[in-house]
DNA sequence: ATGAAAGCGCTAACAC
DNA sequence: GTGTTAGCGCTTTCAT
């Protein structure tokens, strides 16, 4: 590798090297001859600054370290893509790592974050996160971190998650309004915080409706397609079909949607499906699935730039703590009864 | 923010700044008592090694960068997964920039790349990007530098691409041996490469079997879910259905699909659909589609692989140029006549 | 307006 | 075995 140094300017136009430094940051010192000289010279010779030797001398290297779980989860890439967008508009640059939902992972990503010095941490647990020590070191190192969808609880650090109870609750109500009463759950397990506070939710809809719960009706799984198909299988061997399924996640609402048609059932007419997901998949399914709308972008432009603000200082010391209201987008799959 | 510095272990230990660097370091200089004493002090004081300082002196940064077009589209996304996943197993950092299709944007993120040294590129360009100027400057400083899927022909880098045009015929020739022979072509542009490659593909294909070209079965149109749409319905407007339509990509596909249940067509009696996609997505087909494989996990890696064998210095200064075959996968979307 | 000296945190080369 | 010196490329005093 062949790289241009600000000595080699400075060779060439016979100036010391600081001249030349100050000159490129357009330092009031430098006369604007001189200033016009060192930048052609720099453009003929194709300078391109050093920034990690910059990044040495000023403590602050404009970069953000980002730790997700799994790319190839369209929830996590949206979130991934808002939040460079966002960074990059602010002159921050990004550096992105993937847990893949492993703690071991998780942990090794941010220490080299760390080491890089990054200024900022934006983080989505793994799955699997349990030890949150590491979590109070970077609180003594004083780095600014924010957690998204994921949250190391009782760590101190701002958060942005979305109300998925009261998202839930919310459009719940929606579907009952409409007349649909008889809804079953596919749900996570409940020992994650996701699988747990959905159905909470979802239970805590029925109780305000004094709808009585029916335990076979919630069943419990995975966040996969296959875990979306075994659970209609095990709802279609009850006997006692619902009029409406509410599914974890688009994946667990995919393999219903997969299952049911295996089985002969049509959405909506024979069994209506919705589920947490976002807006850019819903024309993925057929019929466009009905969604409790988890906007990625709307969490990655924020969490960015609650970070972002950390970093400026503009909070103090205090976290922040967002959460973001999840909107019901009612489509095709399922079919309003009034 | 509060960091540990070798200096601080080493007033600690009443011992000099160099032994606790190169005990840290494993060095045979020092005694495994010392050794096991720097190390205990580190990690009593949290120490985390300034990654910044190292790479300044030893010019390496172990560190990637890619410039992708657009993380929306999972196909970009499987593939930036990928290459972090191969990245990282090799002890590479990886920093992602997002050009969103702009040529400009992606030259500002190489230029920052660069800055930050880091040892190599995987670029992927821009739809936009005719300017290869940059890149000349890249093989003037001897920066290693892959492309893949969209390459900057003449600038003399390896690359990593699909051989879309065979995947083309040897598709077709899949589905003409089965019986099928009038097929329409949702082509994109032909002014870009993957545009362009497809339909040579598809008139290739055609010439082998002796089957004559009909100009309006080969719509052009973008790439987008809408472009399908409308292909759909100029085809619809022809009064001529082909028995399949062979489209440039999966979201293409999806919009032929959306227009053509709305035209009361089932796919795939009434008429069949397939394109280049990926197996991952022919799920959130339904029916399922079948697709030309382009395997964006396979890319990913590769692109890795090359360019970590380059920085290592394995290809000497020849390019590597690689093609990966695609494969047919015959799913639901199109019936078999034979 | 320009430049010399010192230092960011770490490491390689060379003493002691 | 341990420490001293010098330097990575840049910037920040402080002289001139």
């Amino acid at each position: 590798m062949v790289n241009i140094r600000q000595s080699d300017i400075a060779k060439e136009l016979n100036v010391s090297r600081v001249t030349v430094s100050k000159a490129l940051r357009n330092h009031p010192d430098i006369s604007s001859e001189m200033k016009k000289k060192v930048i052609a010279a720099s453009r003929k010779l194709g300078y391109i600054p050093n920034l990690i030797a910059t990044q040495l001398n000023s403590r602050k290297t404009n970069t953000i370290g980002i730790v997700i779980p799994d790319l190839e989860n369209s929830f996590f890439s949206y979130i991934a893509d808002s939040m460079i967008d966002y960074a990059t508009e602010n002159d921050y640059r990004v550096i992105l790592t993937v847990s893949r939902e492993k703690e071991s992972v998780e942990k090794r990503n941010i220490e080299n974050l760390i080491g890089m010095r990054v200024d900022g941490l934006l983080v989505c647990n793994s799955q699997e996160t349990t030890d949150t020590e590491i979590y109070s070191q970077i609180k003594k190192m004083k780095i600014p971190l924010v957690f998204f969808d994921r949250v190391a609880v009782g760590s101190g650090f701002s958060s942005v998650v979305f109300d998925d109870r009261n998202g839930a609750i919310n459009s719940l109500e929606k579907v009952f309004a409409s007349g649909l009463r008889r809804i079953a759950h596919f749900a996570g397990y409940s020992g994650v915080n996701i699988g747990k506070d959905r159905r909470e939710g979802y239970l805590e809809a029925l109780r305000k409706q004094r709808i009585p719960v029916k335990k076979e009706w919630i069943i419990e799984g995975g966040y996969e397609l296959n875990d979306g198909r075994n659970s209609l299988l095990k709802l279609l061997a009850l006997n006692d079909l619902p009029e409406v399924i509410f599914a974890v996640n688009d994946r667990v609402a995919l393999g219903a949607y997969k299952s049911a048609k295996e089985a002969g059932l049509s959405i909506p007419e024979d069994i209506g499906i919705f589920g947490y997901g976002f807006s850019e998949i819903t024309d993925f399914f057929d019929p466009q699935l009905t969604v409790i709308n988890q906007d990625p972008r709307k969490m990655g432009q924020l969490a960015a730039k609650v970070l972002i603000d950390e970093i400026a200082g503009v909070h103090g010391s205090n976290p922040v703590k967002i959460t973001i209201e999840e909107e019901f987008l009612w489509k095709e799959s399922v079919k309003k009864q009034k």
